[in-house]
DNA sequence: TTCATATTTCCAGTAATATGAAAATGTGAA
DNA sequence: TTCACATTTTCATATTACTGGAAATATGAA
């Protein structure tokens, strides 16, 4: 991942509003919601809604699925990866025996559901 | 953490050169880096340096050590930290069995250097 | 003191982003 | 077709952020 890459997707969380949907959508897992669900349960006008999520998709951390009239956007979950680990990579490498930082916290599992 | 606080952060990361300073930060480790180091590695003039590590600093996402002269600035782990937690909590809490979204990458344990 | 260096603050010009009403587009139902 | 609804685009305005030269501040060395 590219530095600039990182920065465009830092600046479409950067945001309370955007940083609130993409927070939705990663709870709501693939299904995604619809564009208007989401400007429901945030009240956000639809242009505006329009507008953030757009920064969202450009920076690649929504996927869109077209459904009848409907447009249901979800969470892109390996971009995020992608995110979290170019911020936390190579925590330390320069330091010497002083680093004793965890520089993740625990994993958190794919949910395998009760089976 | 508070959406709001997140949000702070992430407006801090979202930009190329803070973003670079950062990664930087976190690369070093808490020895840090003296600001004009950080200046001369990133070819940044040091008012625009002191602009952004002022922005990086007002989200508590890195310290400053007085040194002499000097000012060493380093990554704020727990906060870096905390904010990955922020963005990947509750992941697919609200999916239905369809979820098999990892979502988190391995954790990268401590450095123990050789002990 | 006096000087050199490290860093920050001030400032003004420039650029980028946010907002939401109104209009346009796309989609399926009647 | 015609209609109703979901979503996006346009657009004008308002707000906020970025940049780096010049000046100010802080610290230690001579």
């Amino acid at each position: 991942m590219k530095n600039s890459d990182a920065a465009i997707a830092l600046s479409a969380l950067a945001h309370d509003k955007r940083l609130e949907i993409f927070r939705l959508l990663v709870k709501r897992g693939p299904e995604g919601y619809a564009a208007g669900v989401i400007a429901g349960k945030l009240g956000i006008p639809a242009p505006t809604l329009s507008f953030h999520i757009k920064e969202l998709d450009r920076a690649g951390l929504v996927g869109a699925r077209q459904d009848g009239r409907f447009i249901h956007y979800s969470a892109n979950f390996v971009a995020m990866r992608k995110l979290v680990d170019f911020l936390t990579d190579h925590c330390c490498s320069l330091a010497d025996e002083s680093c004793t930082t965890d520089c993740l916290p625990a994993a958190q599992p794919a949910r395998r559901k009760r089976a």
